[in-house]
DNA sequence: TCCACTGTAGTAACCGCTTACTACGACGGC
DNA sequence: GCCGTCGTAGTAAGCGGTTACTACAGTGGA
């Protein structure tokens, strides 16, 4: 497959590359069938420097004859970025994630940018060795996208990520995730967790419920923790004695909610309302409650977190928590590729936190009298 | 920051690197600190060429105590491949894709690859763009997933474009669309859409109905297409005349099925069963008609296509035709990687068909007699 | 003792582009 | 008419790896 030194740089007259058998087209094909020099060709295809229209026309004429299509790889050994932004998502089905990774995907398209992609299923070290390929990659960015596991040793290694990264020229971005501490050179783009998760408490306690079942994600991933301070804190404020068996913390996914409340409810539920840690776990407890032939909101009130389509398909529609996602991953893109219109590097740390609030649709209803009797 | 060419190949004594000042880490440095040259480095790391075991351990030792991390680009260029490969969805939230896309990431992640991936949002003048990027970087493969646009036009170009990503040693895949024509060279992921319609259509038929709305996609879309197709190959076949009035094409979203179903049944419905090109269309007709107060099944029955999530979450459960989509997306990459481990390239063009199934749930009955009687 | 092997490791020629320098003809000011 | 500028384009040195050759100790057989 080789070439030969002498074959390369010998005469580039109009004879070659006729029947297109001599492997690849490269930009000395080029610059050979438009009389000109491999520098003058990437000039014109980079349009960064003057050249004169005639020989634009002569280029642009050549690359079209050859089919030539410049290779990105050489392009970016050579030049000091590869336009491409790494996102790393648990999932890609999963709609939280899913709908972050398209405005991550839109903005970098936006910016000329290729994204390369990958799961991590919810396994850090998985998560880890993920984020050492994108940086083999190079990629101007990465982005991680959702909740971490709250483990020191994790967050050590990421931080040492993190510094390789910036060391090499590009950046991690934090996308829903708590800093990996402070000196840690990362882009962050947030959303008050815990605020929202209050304000949704809020929202029941202000219905008239004080018995209000936390059903919720993973123990140790830190949006789950955010979540439920948040609606700790809420019911605090309200002296609202919290009751561990109304703490049910597990996944994030359909199932999870699916069952776990059918668990509750045939071992006698003791609450009036529900806060589901997301909005598919609170489809799934919506699913069982009405197998269970309880009416929502009459018998119970449930809310949800994130505001994903399935929040409004569901039936009552769910009130719950908005999220911009798709804001959030376009975000991420502009924080990462902010310094690159300007000639100094951007300070290395910064940070958005984007705005959540309350949508409210029919679960929510005062706590009925039976329940109360109930307790 | 380029380093003149003395600097770069000055003796690499143990002095160099220790604060790490000096730009990313390179194989020379580490070569250098480990007192090999860098060919001996590139062995270690790939592990395709013998090794001592002492020699290996020092550069072992060196890559760790340098933190280096191999640069893709300068592997992609001076070797034969990229270990990438690229993934064309219209839209990364849309479960049908979204699932095929999981299935390739899986896939090409098991096999050592990284995912590029772009939407077009079912623009196909942005998928042939797309198609160049991907060329650009010089995907190992090319996966375009799902319908595409019946254009000779498109179809041409797109052939093209085949041509020249097998002339570089790529594949282009195309997983649930139809082939560019005979001698384009393409390897194919099928599932029969036709045969697939047919059987649901068949299935609606033997449940008594006669009169049946086909709720479709895009008009222009080959999956639509077929699916139409299958679905009128059906009715023939029983001698049931096709009315225009009960074929609706439009879109293959939630918001037409939901607006379209709601403009026939102020109409005034003349069917008894909904055959929805997919499941995400059924959602939104079933919720039309719920709002409108006829029952699935006993006033209206419908079935759905592709069997995602969604149709085991309605209420009553919809009876569809299964596709395994996710798996459809690792053979996608399985028939596109085939030939990597041998020495001869692969056969240009191949193809595989999945299979798909009729999952029975809860949306079919027979045609009410009111329904009868209306006729 | 000499030599053909065998196992390891080094040398250097690329891979295909970008870009800092350098070169050079045309032009306008003095 | 001479020279400093300006507009263009060429030269060549990298970017950071891989790998075909080549080199050179040991080893064992003749």
């Amino acid at each position: 497959m080789r070439q030969p030194a002498h074959a390369a740089t010998g005469r580039g007259g109009s004879g070659r590359r006729r029947g297109g058998a001599s492997g690849p087209v490269t930009i000395e094909d080029v610059a050979a069938r438009a009389g000109v020099s491999a520098a003058t060709v990437s000039r014109t295809l980079n349009g960064n420097y003057p050249v004169a229209a005639t020989t634009r026309t002569r280029v642009e004429r050549a690359v079209r004859d050859l089919g030539y299509v410049v290779n990105a790889h050489a392009r970016a050994l050579a030049g000091s970025t590869t336009r491409t932004v790494g996102i790393v998502v648990n999932d890609v089905i999963d709609p939280f994630f899913a709908y972050i990774a398209r405005g991550v995907e839109r903005e970098a398209t936006a910016r000329g940018r290729m994204c390369l992609i990958a799961a991590t299923q919810g396994d850090s070290r998985r998560e880890l060795a993920i984020v050492d390929l994108l940086h083999e990659q190079r990629a101007d960015a990465v982005v991680l996208v959702g909740g971490a596991v709250a483990d020191p040793a994790y967050t050590k290694q990421m931080a040492a990520r993190a510094k390789a990264l910036a060391a090499g020229g590009s950046v991690l971005v934090l996308c829903g995730r708590p800093s990996l501490g402070p000196g840690v050179p990362t882009a962050q783009v947030g959303y008050d967790n815990e605020g929202g998760a209050a304000a949704i408490t809020e929202y029941l306690i202000a219905a008239g419920h004080r018995r209000i079942l936390y059903l919720g994600g993973p123990a140790e991933l830190s949006t789950s923790r955010a979540r439920l301070a948040g609606h700790r804190k809420a019911l605090r404020a309200r002296r609202i004695p919290s009751d561990p068996k109304l703490i049910q913390t597990g996944a994030f996914g359909r199932r999870f909610g699916y069952h776990r409340m059918q668990e509750l409810l045939a071992a006698g539920p003791d609450f009036t309302a529900v806060f589901a840690a997301n909005d598919v776990v609170a489809a799934g407890a919506m699913q069982a409650l009405h197998e269970a032939a309880r009416t929502v909101p009459d018998d119970i009130s449930i809310v949800g977190y994130d505001d994903v389509p399935v929040a409004a398909e569901v039936r009552p529609g769910l009130t719950t928590v908005h999220v911009p996602l798709e804001e959030m991953g376009r975000e991420a893109v502009r924080l990462a590729l902010a310094g690159e219109d300007t000639d100094t590097n951007a300070p290395p740390t910064q940070a958005v936190t984007v705005g959540t609030h309350i949508v409210a649709r029919e679960s929510v209803a005062a706590p009925s009298k039976g329940a109360r009797r109930q307790r």
